[in-house]
RNA sequence: CGGGGCGUAGCUUAGCCUGGUAGAGCGCCUGGUUUGGGACCAGGAGGUCGAAGGUUCGAAUCCUUUCGCCCCGACCA
């Protein structure tokens, strides 16, 4: 039992500048968290206990999918993240460790990082344990303060700098069995986001530049979120927009003959989609080829999408470019002869065919058979231009971004697309970081063959959790936190604290609901009755107990739910048992 | 890193355009009256107006620089 004057619960009436979105306000108003630094955030006292009842819930779930505990240090020897594959990838966004001491050199490479995530050190670390097929089929986990210094931290503990998070590894002999993990600890995803209270859904997702043969996303609907999710009402594919397919384009689409010649015109100041649109052109966008140029590990290439389409970046990864930027315009134009507007793949038009290391083009072009695209001239373009007869592409590919509303790939019904909070992510990540000979992780098989262990990884982001919990659980009042990670699960709301009768019974529930399996607050505050009714509504506990002195005369205290309108009188003499069973009910669920 | 906005008491902010030495609400402290949904009265403490430089007799206010925060974009394991 905890006594509210003697904790520390800083409530806030209104909310500090620095918080736009609900959950962040909530978390500040609540006094859960306060803001140290950008994107640096200290949990207080409330907010401690609900990372801890999440930080719980995550353990026991990773427990039971078999996964095994451990912690690593946060802060990493460089030189073990220049032997992986990413390193260049993210050494931007890593916190970087100097040095120590007045005399010490500032060493050109810094000698430490601050850990973002774990693949460069656990892979060694178990690698270097490791030899025989015997020993595969482990998965380590870890609970651990993490580091990214984001380009833009915001909306409180969504996207911060220094965050919690629950990052697993996995460590298999062959492809079976590391896929046979993936399952089990996604089962053990969907039962940690359950028992959260949280409305989720799992989705196919890009891997990034973490590569490895596919991941599944846990994303949180909410219209903060940083994610669009594409998704079918009818048969459940869902998938991030950075990797959703539609089946817009027929499997058995038949090119189109051509219509006619090619044929420059004159499109002076048309520089635009949208320009070529409008009169006097009139030419719809879904008619015209959109020319982009991209920079893959220094090297331009072309991607060639519908104007009516945008390029989805992610997509352009299945190049097998690492780093993909846009082309500067001084680029294009090396290559082109042309600046943006102008542009166009046919044949024989570009002026340098050999500085593009590819022209790849999107699979929806098909549909548009003969469009008009720019002639790499200024301000002229040309009409009739057959797909596969007048584009230079090396091939096609699917590179363009879904829409809402595009038929899906599974069921043909129209796709949907919600924004969501990523909340959860695993990867299959194959051999990538195993097969490193030094840093790797190889053991030998049956066979006394030297193999590299299938690894998968496994993050959720704990204190994104915390926070998307109170985005999607929230009213006008305040927080409504779930059973499952209330801060405290009952309030007894002390009308009269100085009332001996009172303060007894108020230890007497207290005890009861104790024994029964719930935390409990006492709000002994010397307060008006509406400060106390505000506060616990504001900080979300799920069941308050109201013992005042007008009850107490009746013969009578209140319970209220904080997901429910009503409130309900109890007789004192019953109040104990029906408390007790009804926290046994919640507690069970 | 580009674009926009904002920095005045613990929090929310007025004042800035048009320079004259800072005001309110909430919170806090004291006393009193209150007491079932953020009470009332009286008194009180609390501000180098983000920082530095400049203009001026005089700067929260005008100018320059700088730092920080927020938003949009880019980016995002």
């Amino acid at each position: 039992m905890q006594f509210w004057s003697q904790t520390y619960i800083p409530t806030l009436k209104e909310s500090p500048a620095e918080a736009e979105i609900e959950s962040h306000k909530l978390l500040l108003r609540a006094g859960l968290v306060r803001r140290v630094g950008g994107g640096l955030y200290a949990f207080l006292p409330l907010g401690k206990r609900v990372l801890d009842n999440v930080t719980e819930i995550c353990r026991e779930e990773m427990n039971r999918g078999q996964a095994i505990e451990l912690l690593m240090p946060a802060v990493i020897p460089t030189e073990q993240w220049k032997e992986g594959p990413r390193w260049n990838a993210v050494r931007e966004v890593m916190f970087q460790v100097i040095s120590a001491g007045k005399d010490a050199k500032v060493p050109e490479e810094p000698q430490y990082v601050l850990g973002p995530t774990h693949e460069e050190v656990i892979t060694p670390l178990i690698g270097s344990e490791i030899s025989s097929y015997r020993d595969m089929g482990k998965t380590f986990y870890q609970i651990q303060t993490k580091f990214r210094n984001e380009i833009r931290p915001r909306y409180g503990l969504m996207r911060a700098r220094e965050f919690i998070m629950k990052d697993g590894y996995s460590f298999d002999a062959n492809d079976e069995d590391a896929e046979a993990t993936y399952h089990r600890i996604a089962k053990a995803y969907d039962r940690f986001f359950a028992r959260c209270g949280l409305d989720f859904i799992s989705v196919e997702a890009d891997a990034g530049i973490m590569g490895g043969a596919f991941s599944h996303e846990y994303m949180v609907p909410a219209e903060v979120g940083d994610d669009d999710v594409v998704y079918c009402q009818e048969c459940g594919y869902s998938a991030n927009v950075e990797k959703a397919t539609s089946g817009l384009v027929p499997r058995d689409i038949v090119d189109a003959e051509p219509i006619g010649e090619l044929e420059k015109f004159e499109t002076p100041g048309a520089k635009t989609i949208e320009k070529l649109a409008q009169e006097p052109y009139n030419i719809p966008a879904d008619a015209q080829f959109k020319t982009l140029l991209f920079v893959g590990d220094e090297k331009l290439f072309v991607v060639v999408v519908r104007g009516c389409d945008q390029v989805e970046e992610a997509k352009l990864s299945s190049l097998g470019y690492q780093l993909i930027r846009p082309a500067t315009v001084d680029e294009i134009f090396e290559a082109m002869g042309a600046y943006p507007g102008s542009l166009g793949a046919i044949k024989g038009t570009l002026k340098d065919r050999s500085k593009l290391d590819g022209i790849y083009g999107d699979e929806a072009l098909r549909l548009i058979g003969n469009g008009v695209t720019g002639a790499n001239e200024k301000a002229m373009h040309v009409k009739n231009v057959n797909v596969r007869r007048d584009l230079d592409l090396d091939r096609f590919g699917d590179f363009r971004k879904v829409q809402e509303g595009e038929p899906c790939p599974k069921s043909g019904q129209p796709l949907k697309i919600a924004r969501a909070i990523e909340v959860g992510h695993i990867f299959k990540l194959g051999t990538k970081f195993s097969e490193n000979e030094k840093f790797g992780a190889m053991f030998d098989d049956a066979d006394n063959k030297s193999q590299a262990a299938v690894m998968g990884c496994y993050g959720i982001g704990i204190s994104r959790t915390l926070q998307a919990i109170i985005e999607q659980s929230h009213d006008k009042w305040g927080i409504k936190w779930p059973w499952s990670v209330a801060p405290y699960q009952v309030v007894i709301t002390l009308l009269d604290p100085d009332l001996e009768e009172a303060a007894t019974l108020a230890n007497t529930i207290g005890v009861a609901a104790e024994a029964a399996g719930a935390s409990v607050l006492v709000d002994d505050r010397a307060e008006r009755p509406g400060v106390k009714f505000k506060d616990a509504d504001l900080i979300g506990i799920p069941l308050r107990i109201t013992i005042g002195g007008r009850g107490l005369k009746n013969g009578v205290i209140e319970l209220k739910w904080r997901d429910e309108d009503d409130k309900q009188e109890v007789a004192i003499a019953k109040a104990t048992s029906i408390i007790a069973s009804a926290i046994r009910e919640k507690a069970s669920n």
